[in-house]
DNA sequence: ACCTGAACACCGTTCAAGT
DNA sequence: ACCTGAACACCGTTCAAGT
């Protein structure tokens, strides 16, 4: 009859420790119910702490969930670094788009994350986070840049924007289960067609911008 | 003193009637605040009726949502009906895609319900959604089908999914503001270098699931 | 110093009671 | 027959009061 959850009774802990459990809750709740599921009072039940002490913690929770998004966004710059090099340029992009998908697909609620939560308004994104996109927009940049050789930067960074916001429509229609009523390839045999004939397209017509040279 | 809003006073209303009024009150809120901003009850205040009339009318939110989802789905797929042809077949593509931006743009909250709003976990979109859906895609291949004769009709599927899904990816990052972050170039910008490329590339490598033929 | 928990201003949804 | 508004089970966030 008595209320014990499995969760650890009641405890003093550091600040640290506490954020880093307040994170841990938070980011299990999103993983289990996505976004819509997480509340500061059921982060606060989970953890065997009142909702107040989140918030001596954290100052709202737009602070908690870009705290999230900040790890979330380095553990896929960590995932995407380690992939093994490949000798063709076409194999790395794919190989690149597919690591992509594969993170993107192993926690999708988490990942939605990213796109679901809108900071309260009039509220601009952190710096950090910007930076955070844009480095992960150079490693798509540096992918291709070897198949847009004689191309101004300009053409190879507008290439590697239209891939990453193309990339990203088809894993969140993906990993948000909306393709799934559109089509039946699944999400990858999409990338492949989108990278392939993109990258054909590119080809074809060289150096577009520089005709005039 | 009193408490009189510009709402017009309490009147009886037709069941139609106030189904009407619910809707655009709904959508305005919509319009004004994004997906997060509509309640329920501001909904009822602003109409001058008690929260729980709405219930007399909808079974719940999802069901008033999805009939606005409906509603402006109809109402793109109008808009792209009435294009004025172009005799070049990439120029009907193009203004497709331009047109569809254009539509995203005049009313961003509105469009990005369709994608944020999530059915209660469990509950399926409806039959229509998908046709409807599936109307718009139609619409795409038809678009690029002279672009690729002596293809499959696979081909043209998969070719009409990848830019739907590419399309969707450049926009709902723009009506997002997440863009901006991320680029200087114009959600336009991008689109037509996605299509033209894209169409290179088909281009370049026609028929290329018959190589065996 | 740290944490609580009541308080405030909100939600979606239901349903007995009023007109 | 239609509509209300109190009720229930929730929110995020604050802050006086307790330990």
């Amino acid at each position: 009859m008595c209320s014990d959850h499995t969760v650890p009774r009641r405890a003093k802990h550091t600040h640290e420790e506490l954020r880093e459990i307040i994170l841990k809750a938070a980011t299990e709740l999103i993983e289990e119910k996505g976004l819509e599921g997480l509340s500061a009072r059921e982060v606060a039940r989970r953890i065997n702490y009142s909702p107040g002490t989140l918030y001596n913690v954290f100052k709202d929770r737009d602070e908690i969930l870009l705290t999230i998004e900040s790890r979330l966004l380095d553990s896929l710059e960590t995932y995407l670094s380690h992939l093994p090099p490949s000798d063709a340029a076409r194999g790395q992009v794919i190989a690149l788009a597919n690591a992509y998908l594969q993170f993107t697909h192993a926690n999708p609620n988490l990942w939605n994350l990213l796109f679901e939560h809108q900071l309260g308004r009039g509220r601009a994104a952190p710096a950090w986070y910007t930076e955070k996109i844009q480095a992960l927009m150079q490693k798509i940049e540096a992918a291709i840049a070897p198949l847009m050789q004689g191309r101004s930067q300009g053409d190879i960074e507008r290439a590697g924007r239209v891939l990453w916001a193309s990339l990203h429509g088809i894993t969140s229609l993906s990993t948000a289960n909306r393709l799934s009523n559109v089509t039946g390839d699944s999400a990858q045999v999409l990338i492949e067609n989108l990278i392939a004939t993109y990258l054909d397209g590119l080809e074809a017509k060289p150096s577009e911008a520089n005709r005039w040279a």
